[in-house]
DNA sequence: CGCCAGCTTGAATCTACTCAAATCTTGTGG
DNA sequence: CCACAAGATTTGAGTAGATTCAAGCTGGCG
């Protein structure tokens, strides 16, 4: 695992890469996200980021590791809202004294930093922009996927997403990626009981549309895949 | 009807009204509101104020009627994310050249007017924001009611959201509101098929949770209810 | 008056859930 | 290096909740 807290071969850290694929950066932007890395700290498994109900007092970068934004029910139940890969800030809004609107816990070891404040760069500001309009069109995803799809679908539909996430992280390729969830959390972010999760898992590996041996899953037609649940691209601005 | 064009009793427009419960706004937001109500126009039952995937032209508000954000599938299942009701905002965002995410419905006929551009006042500006969380908040509660609400407390929980955001525009008192809604509408929103939305809202009616009756809603009893589906108090700001 | 959209009802089916137990993995300490 | 514990995955049988399909009903409106 020393691959995941280096700089990849692409010259770039996951992060600063993505940012970069929303809105190519300019060098002031660089070098506040180099500063803020060099202050990055690291967050246990199991840790939240954020509590629901609870100010925020800052907004995070994350640079390493996976999280997930959950929301608990009074009896226990839990629903994962979506999931926090490298490079999505965390707690990023505008208004005033803003409150956690759900927790966020840590589901690996992870590598966090504050993010450069807005203002920095411009192009910074455009990113955290776009990284924001893209967090919600991912919660307008999910939402379809809670709504209208088949249980088969919901997965199939979530492992394309998480590939086009990290891919613009530079962290899968080809539909092939490290993927640090239990089948339990999966159920969790999919609506539906792990068993059955199982069940559709042990299907979707029967039809040779994945492969999810030890901690990687390799999507073997993403094109193929796209196609059969109907996934929209997920496209926030023109041009 | 004559209520849901009119100023009410209480001498504010709901649309005004709401944004001013979400901050209270200075004179220069009221003017500027003023101002922009004068230019409202109409919208038809069924027209689309956005269109998924098209260029966002402009911000609009919400003066009267009911509007969904809906997105559809290839195969023509359709899922509502959320409902747009008087005074919210629709194409609200910061980055260039936006493009919506979904398509945004009229479900009446509604009036809407351009929303004063930002920068107009202090507290407008803040109210936006106010406004752009609590929709991000209402979008993560209806992820939550798909994924692991049952069908009985998916109604339940989507009618005590309805009745809060009516209540702060003046449209909703004591758990009774006007309810523009048919059975298919409220189950391409629950993910849920009409049918099954039709017995679950006669059970609820037999247990005197509800009665919805013509094209009023009325909540016998708001808080026990809240209760029943365990649903967490919206809050986005401290203090 | 008759149409149409929306609502209601019934029966059969199916998807996903529950509960329970077995097996496989992984990390840890002896 | 093995034994063990804890966590995660897998399997099976029975059940419940929601869907499908089809038909009948109701109320508002031209």
């Amino acid at each position: 695992m020393i691959r995941a807290l280096r700089t990849p071969s692409s010259g770039q850290a996951p992060a600063v890469r993505r940012l970069d694929a929303l809105v190519p950066l300019d060098v002031a932007a660089e070098a506040a996200l180099a500063d803020a890395t060099e202050r990055a700290r690291t967050v246990q498994q199991r840790r939240e980021l954020l509590s629901e109900g609870a100010e925020i007092a800052e907004t995070l970068l994350v640079l390493d590791g996976w999280a997930a934004r959950v929301r608990h029910l009074p009896d226990g139940r839990r629903q994962i809202m979506n999931f926090v890969l490298p490079g999505d800030l965390v707690g990023l809004c505008d208004q005033d004294r803003p409150v956690a609107s759900s927790t966020v816990m840590a589901l690996t070891p992870m590598l966090v930093c504050a993010a450069p404040p807005r203002g920095t760069s411009r192009t910074l500001d455009r990113a955290y922009a776009m990284s924001r309009a893209l967090e919600e069109a991912h919660l307008l995803a999910q939402i379809t996927r809670l709504g209208r799809l088949s249980a088969h679908e919901r997965i199939g539909d979530l492992c394309l997403e998480l590939n086009e996430r990290l891919e613009m992280a530079g962290l899968a390729h080809g539909g092939r990626f490290a993927i640090p969830l239990t089948q339990e959390v999966l159920a969790d972010a999919l609506g539906l009981t792990p068993v059955h999760v199982n069940r559709m898992l042990q299907q979707a590996r029967r039809a040779r549309e994945l492969s999810w041996t030890g901690r990687e899953l390799v999507l073997h037609d993403p094109g193929a895949l796209r196609e059969q649940v109907g996934r929209p691209p997920v496209r926030v601005t023109a041009g």
